[in-house]
This record gives C-alpha cells, structure tokens and sequence, in this order.
DNA sequence: ATTGACCTTGACTGATCGGTCAAGTAATCT
DNA sequence: AGATTACTTGACCGATCAGTCAAGGTCAAT
C-alpha cells in the first residue's frame, strides 16, 4: 500500500475530478458522457472504471471536494467573530465576485453547481440527491447560525432563523440560476440589499 | 388542406404533446427520450416526426403550450382591478397550491418545469434557452407592472420595478427549484410574508 | 529475480440515442 | 373515380451511451 504520493496514481485520479469539474459547470450532468470525462482527463476509459465504479461516483466525490474548498471560506465568512449583518454582507460579495470569476474563466454564467446538478438528477439518482440535500442543510446551517446571533444582539428582527435561512438559500441559488439561464450577471444587481430585506432588516 | 379538426391528426399530435408535459415534470429533458415520449403517447416514431422535426421542437411547442394557459390565469390575479399587493398574495398561494396539486398527481414535488428545463439546456439549445428567456421576462412584466401600482398608491415602497421584479422572479423559481430538491413544500413556509419583505413592505 | 498489488491500455458489449425512410393506409379534393 | 395530400407503420441507420475485461506494464517490497 504506497501510502504516500505514487504520483502517477493520484494524477490521473485528481486529472478526472479536475476534468469533472470543468465539464459539469458547463454542461449539463447528462450531456457530459465518460468519454467526454476520459477526453479531457487524458484517461482511458480502463482507469475511469478503476477509480470510480460509476459516472455519479465521480461526480460524488467532485462535489465532495468542491464542497471542502467552499467549507473553509464559508467557515471564515460566518465566523462568530464578525457581526451577523456583515458576515451576510460578504457572503453576498462573495457570489457575485464567484459567478463573475467563472464568466470569465468559462464565457458563460455558471449558476450554481450544486442547485443545477441537484435539480437534474433529483427524481433518478437518490444518492447524488442526497448528497445535493447535505450541501444544503449545511449552507442553511451557517444562515441559521447568522440570524440567531443577530437576532441576539438585536440586528435582525425576530422570526423563526431556519424558515429565513431557507428562504435566503432559495433567493441566492434563484438569482444564481436567473443568471446561469440569461447568460447575465444583472440578476445580481441589489443582491446584498435584497438579502438584507428577506431578513427584514430595514 | 383540412383547417378544421380531422380528429385522428389532432389526436397523435395532441397525444405527443400530453406526454411530453407529463414526463417533462417528473424527469430532466436528456433522460426523456423520443421513444419515451412516443411510447407513452402511443404513437409511432415515424409519426413523432412527421408531426416535430425534432425533440427539441416538440419541447418548445409543449411549453408554449404551458405558457399560453398560465397566461390567462396571470392575466386575472395580476388584474389592475386588484390592489397591488394582493396580486402578488394570490399569485403565492397560486405558487402554493400549484405546487401540492402536481405532488399529488406525480408523487413528486415538479418545481418549475420553465426554470428546470431552461438551467438545463441553456448551455447547448440556444433556441430552447431564447425561449425559456421570454418566459422569464414576461413573468417579471406581470411583477414590475404590479409594483409599478404599488408605488402609485403607496403601498410598496420605492425602488427600481425591475430589479425588484427579477428579484422576486428569483426567489420563487429558486423556493420551487429547493422544493423539488428536498422532495418537500417546506420551503413554501413563509413564502408570502417572504414575497412582501423583498418588495420592502413592512 | 520474483512476486503481487496497483494502474493502464484499448478493444469490446449490448443497449439506447435522435433521426430517416420507403411503403402503405386513410381522408380530402377535383 | 382518380389524384393528391395527410398521416401511420415499423424496420433501419450510424453514433454514442455506460460499463467490462483480458492483457500488459510499473514499482515497491522481498
């Protein structure tokens, strides 16, 4: 068990997740084929089926280690130690600074990656659902964390933070996908400050 | 050229058409296939295409379809004879009850068939993704023009229409695109009190 | 030097994809 | 009645799909 670094081991492993990544921002779920993914990756269509038993476990363990990356900023974001308002504030930044990053790296708006690939596979592939619906209690999480603290410190006015927290969660992946479908990033205009009104902060 | 109703054409076409709406709110557009579609209409491929020159066609004239009967009922809730913000009460609970009226019926929660099929193809059909576009701006007309009226007499507060209007676009098909995610009208908790904090009422 | 685990290769499978087509039937028009 | 148009039939096409597999290469440990 080489343990440690057998790097032509990791390479192409990690060169198909890299490549799953490019594809699905794009594309569609189903429109990306393994063949696309072997392309990309340099790969032949052996190794794919040696490192991943399926297509949906590939773009498991894509979503997986996307979700890590996002985990850290998120953690810094909604520190205890910024006030509830402004951890909102920079979250809010931080997908407009996000989608414009992609436009320009892809030429498209991306949207959302999560909500897209979730909303396509949702009614046939339960696992990767499921693994959709994590991301998304845990993206609430951090929301209903924010409200309570304002709430507690007066901030932002009472009313039940998971209902809120949701409810901004559909508001943000709603402009992300508003986005995506015209290809724009206008449906961001106001994002900070319609947040801000969904938390009844006036 | 038979104008008026040969009842066995309107048949096989109306039938295709059906189908496509049916298996369009459970499944994604790519996992629909042409033989799906003609099985459950009981229709011959040959025929699919005498009627469709491709898929993608029978997709645009089924959503046309769609739109053109939501139109009339938009029409009247966003009547100007009703007060501003009560078109927009009962175009929540229309969401609402639409929503739990086709979970009973496919036993699944459909979310919005326009947002679900456009974040889909928007990046390979230009002209499917051009169509979903008019949907989504003529939706944001029945809103802007209801805030418009609010503004009028008082009962929504300043701010641009049309950013307001896209706003609220957003948080309703991105509440149903949540909604069908979890399989759950638990995001609809709130859903009207949420519509009234983005137009800034308070 | 040999073993054995790990990884790669590329041809292959059977199913399914969107779409075509020639032939036949039914209804309409003149 | 005969011609024309509209529609249906079902076999068929090449491409592509996700996934398999036997064979061979690479490398660390022995």
């Amino acid at each position: 068990m080489a343990a440690v670094a057998d790097p032509v081991v990791l390479d192409s492993r990690a060169r198909l997740i890299a490549a799953a990544r490019e594809l699905l921002w794009r594309n569609s779920y189903a429109t990306v084929s393994v063949d696309d993914l072997c392309r990309r990756a340099a790969v032949n269509k052996g190794s794919f089926y040696h490192h991943f038993p399926s297509k949906a476990e590939l773009a498991t363990v894509t979503f997986d280690a996307m979700w890590a990356e996002l985990r850290t900023l998120f953690d810094s974001i909604f520190s205890a130690q910024v006030p509830p308002l402004e951890r909102f504030a920079s979250y809010g930044a931080l997908n407009e600074r996000f989608q414009r990053e992609k436009q320009q790296e892809y030429d498209c708006v991306v949207g959302c990656p999560f909500t897209n690939l979730a909303s396509e596979v949702c009614t046939q592939d339960q696992a990767l659902r499921e693994l959709m619906v994590i991301k998304h209690t845990r993206m609430c999480a951090y929301f209903a964390t924010a409200i309570r603290d304002g709430q507690a410190d007066g901030s932002i006015p009472a009313g039940d933070p998971m209902v809120l927290a949701q409810q901004i969660q559909a508001f943000v992946t709603g402009v992300a996908t508003q986005a995506r479908i015209v290809n724009d990033l206008t449906p961001y205009v106001g994002f900070a400050s319609a947040i801000r009104r969904l938390l009844g902060v006036t």
